[in-house]
DNA sequence: CATGAATGAGCGTTCATTCAT
DNA sequence: TATGAATGAACGCTCATTCAT
């Protein structure tokens, strides 16, 4: 038998993270998903089982991208401050290193399948900063909100940041940078 | 017949409205809009000759909405960065007191009908904070940067407070709203 | 505006008639059914909403056909016994007169879409039957058996009698056609 | 191998008529079957080199079984009347243990694979029958009509007879199942 | 012999738009 | 102007069958 090429998985997924950041969520159409990708559209069926199968299996690739390389990117010898720090500052390089996941992941929320966004998938993929927030506030130096909320504002102000970044181009120095993180970390700290 | 005509036209654009804020952009089906409206199809054609008319529209009356109400808000004997903060206050004022057209653009900036926000449609809306940022410059208060620039920053931090207010509901008492525009005013002011 | 044409949708029924007839229920394809009544796959979706609807208004028009026509078969003065009998022979008489409607009638029951027949739409088609079968009990002549059996019965031995009629092309004379409905009659007199 | 090789043919008929059974003709699908077997699609393909061939094989297997069976259940020494009895009771027997075979057989003929129901392996199946009617015509006792047509007959009767029985689930005593035997006797005979 | 990957051909359905009155 | 009928061009998805190992 002919071996299931993770190879191809990847192109698929590729391509549809390309076909978001072109022409939205509302371009994707698997015939021309499957041309692109120089396969039948059966044979795109085989790897993802519908459409809504294919934009959750992108969505966990990118998430478990991201948990893996976040993972490493904290020294746990730092503040809780600083260590919260180290995560939004790779968020903000993730997003900018790789935009084109970042306008999928921000696409998604918006589109008609924001639904597929479970608070499961949610939680592994943010648990680094769960994990985080919940230490600060045992530790007396994060307010003592529930941590989901705490997150999506830490997610609101580092959107914002990467929509600076990369769609207006604005360049921000370190002190800007600085300032931005200053006003989150006022924001929940206690 | 102008004054039922008008009516028509108002009513089809409400509705779209409706459909965008309840189902977003995909949910725009022609044939369910005339019946929503309680027209035929092709009475739909007539007062907008296509899809993309039709979307253009809405984007249009609602512009011109923001910018006849605008234009009352501000008080010419005020500073520069008080005048700035009314229009920044009035927006909104104006997203949140009118949430589904706000809906309306967020929504339209990711649809496959972004491109019909041409510049020339933005620079009818958006000529008094033109006007203003000019003038600050003019006035030395402002830095010397390219106006559109200014005022993308100016909308992007609106829109993050917006969504802060309405999405999130989170409440901002005077201070915090302030903070937030001295974040912006900073950001711009030589 | 033009008018929807009665018998274009006539000629649908028809030709997914003849097509049951020929290929049976799973030679029903939409976009042939479409091409064979010459009309255009989305013409189709006008006259019918779906497969389902398609198979279920073909079933309403037949049995309401059959209704029409069979209350007028029955002559009051007679006894309930020659009354059922006129009606079993009008059955009769309609199923080799329209033996591709009553080929559609027999396969639907058999096929996926066996579900559509409710007792609601057999209730308005069997009505006279079952108001023979009521007067029949109450005079005292039929068995005290539920009508809805009685009636599954008759069903059966007039599908029987049909049978050999038109697919086997058996001929059957007066006194066999008399033999049959007396075995029907013996079955359920009391 | 041999052996394994029986089995796993037997488990494909066996899967296959239970899906008939439960879902109809348009219900067996290569790669369900195969799943529900618990072999691999292509492993399927090599037992049978077609869905046609499938339906043939299953098709074949049952009719093997019922002539393997019937052929021991006539005594000789009876007459030719009471030999066909026993076939007749035989069958409905049969029927009535078996009803998924039965009930793949019924299907089959309305389906679109009907036409692989060939007068030859017609013939295999039902040469008992044929020969005590030929034997029945040679002595004198059964009309002189084609015998395919009087097996027909015999055939339809049988059926109704079982469709009471399962479907409708009516018990017939000995009476009336003498009743009917003698319907079909009377029929034809000379 | 056994397998999972790959595919072409097709199906039911939708929808923006045009036609004819 | 107003309307309902009509349609072409897609789209998501399925499935019997073949390929390559």
């Amino acid at each position: 038998m002919r071996i299931k090429d993770d190879f191809k998985r990847k192109a698929i997924i590729e391509s549809t993270i390309d076909i978001v950041y072109e022409k939205g969520f509302a371009g994707i159409k698997m015939s021309k998903l499957a041309k692109q990708v120089g396969i039948s559209v059966s044979t795109l069926y085989v790897y993802f089982k519908s459409k809504e199968d294919l934009v959750l299996g992108v969505y966990k690739e990118i998430t478990s991208n991201i948990s893996k390389q976040s993972n490493s990117v904290i020294d746990p010898g730092l503040s809780i401050k600083l260590r919260l720090k180290s995560l939004w500052l790779f968020w903000i390089n993730y997003a900018v290193q790789n935009s084109k996941e970042y306008s999928f992941f921000k696409q998604l929320k918006q589109s008609p399948y924001s639904y597929l966004i479970t608070s499961e998938t949610k939680q592994v993929n943010q648990q680094i900063a769960l994990n985080l927030l919940a230490l600060g506030k045992k530790e007396g130096v994060i307010k003592a909100i529930d941590s989901y909320k705490l997150l999506e504002i830490m997610h609101a102000i580092v959107m914002k940041v990467v929509e600076l970044l990369i769609i207006q181009k604005i360049e921000l120095n370190k002190k800007e940078m600085d300032t931005w993180y200053s006003f989150f970390w006022d924001a929940i700290k206690k």
